[in-house]
DNA sequence: TCTGGGGTCCTAGGACCC
DNA sequence: TCTGGGGTCCTAGGACCC
């Protein structure tokens, strides 16, 4: 059996760890920015707050429910997926970490449902974040039997579909919208020829399936049928690009300011393709303006720059990032986002050497990794490039940021008794 | 005043090669 | 008069996921 690990309400659910007196309150957190709603408890959802809904015009809303505002914190986020996925990878005879907050684990022989729900009650013990439990022989019907155990408080959190009348049964009460790889589009063009739950999908004609949803939809029929077509994968595949990008607190004008926050995206994805042991051989910048100013000169440009030699050095990255973003700037517009893109990627031990290349790279490899060390210790950007400058115009407006419980010292909580 | 960030996969069409 | 068959690589756009 395959198991869908889901974390109940992931953010809001970190936010209440440390702050028991939430429980059973409203809360919320909300994108960077402040901008809109990424995450709602049970209580929020009932009070009717939206996913995505911008927060600026919640803000009375909030306040007249007693709704709990938090700013995202993803240094707390991401340091407790890590003790949930610690704790469930021992469990699991397979395991994939899906995103941060789900996992698909295998479960061998027929004692899964019981090692789920003793699975449940251990990761609420040892990290104190509630998850719900999906089993079932593919992902996508996990998947579905997961938001049945969500659905249904008196499965206490775990639900199994294992016969193929229980399948059934769920399948025809599963909305066509609600399947995993289904997405908007996609539900409409198939509700439009009357296909509207996930019983009539699995039943569909396979060559119709493939004219209309192409082999994804193929793959997700046959998924539904109980045929296995994407397995739980335990090593996470190189990726293949890497993205830092932002919308800033405050709109930038000048190239002085861009060139300070584009230099910091740079060094950010430097530092996750070293973490990753990959290089990149090509860089792209990309920058715009705020649309929702219909008003002010609209922009949006991306710039391009190949590299000769596959690179995850500070130094190069930045300055191809430079050159790219004097290439895309223009002086008329403000600017509301920015960020960097490194694609091309390759392992770092299977970099192509240049004929031509004047860079010292094992130098150059140890000044990035005395580097990482320092940060690591001293905190990050404490060693930085001139241009990524320190009044930072551009930063986060993050005004409900919770404390970093977990990875920062100044912030571990004292308990008095 | 004020609306997130980071990914993957598939397809069609153009350009090019022998 | 009449003009094939097989392949690769790249890009843009669409769709989807959390």
């Amino acid at each position: 059996m395959i198991a869908l690990v889901d974390c109940n309400n992931f953010f809001a659910s970190c936010e209440r760890v440390f702050r028991p007196n939430l429980v059973s309150k409203p809360v919320v957190v909300l994108s960077n920015n402040d901008g809109c709603v990424i995450a709602r408890s049970n209580e929020a959802k009932a009070l009717g707050v939206k996913m995505g809904a911008p927060a600026f015009k919640s803000e009375r809303f909030f306040a007249r429910n007693g709704v709990h505002v938090f700013s995202s914190n993803f240094a707390l986020y991401g340091d407790m997926s890590k003790r949930v996925m610690d704790t469930l990878r021992p469990e699991a005879d397979d395991m994939e970490v899906y995103s941060i907050d789900e996992a698909f684990m295998v479960f061998e022989g027929p004692a899964a449902e019981e090692r789920a729900r003793a699975l449940r009650l251990k990761v609420e013990m040892w990290t104190g974040i509630p998850v719900s439990i999906g089993l079932a022989p593919t992902k996508t019907l996990a998947k579905i039997a997961t938001r049945i155990a969500k659905k249904m408080p008196e499965m206490n959190g775990v639900f199994a579909l294992r016969s193929p009348a229980d399948i059934n049964r769920a399948l025809q009460r599963c909305d066509v919208a609600d399947i995993w790889g289904v997405g908007h589009r996609s539900a409409l063009k198939l509700k439009s020829f009357g296909i509207t739950n996930a019983l009539k999908l699995a039943l569909a004609d396979p060559g119709w399936v493939r004219r209309h949803l192409s082999v994804t939809g193929v793959r997700l029929q046959k998924e539904l049928n109980g045929t296995v077509c994407s397995p739980v994968n335990d090593v996470a595949p190189r990726k293949k690009n890497i993205r830092t990008a932002r919308s800033f607190g405050a709109e930038v004008k000048s190239l002085a300011g861009l060139k300070e926050s584009v230099g910091t995206f740079a060094v950010n994805c430097a530092m996750k393709l070293r973490g990753e042991g990959s290089c990149c051989a090509s860089v792209t910048v990309f920058v715009s303006t705020n649309p929702f100013k219909p008003q002010a000169t609209q922009y949006h440009g991306a710039r391009t720059i190949k590299l000769d030699v596959p690179t995850n050095d500070n130094l190069e990255i930045v300055a191809a990032a430079m050159r790219a973003l004097s290439e895309v700037f223009r002086s008329d517009c403000t600017y509301k986002k920015a960020g960097v893109l490194v694609g091309d990627i390759v392992p770092s031990n299977q970099v192509q050497l240049g004929i031509f290349d004047s860079v010292d790279r094992s130098k150059r490899g140890t000044l990035m990794k005395s580097i990482d060390t320092i940060n690591a210790q001293m905190g990050r950007d404490k060693v930085r490039l001139a241009v990524q400058g320190f009044d930072r115009k551009w930063r986060l407006k993050q005004e409900r940021l919770s404390p970093c419980y977990t990875t920062r010292f100044a912030d571990i909580l004292t308990i008095r008794v």
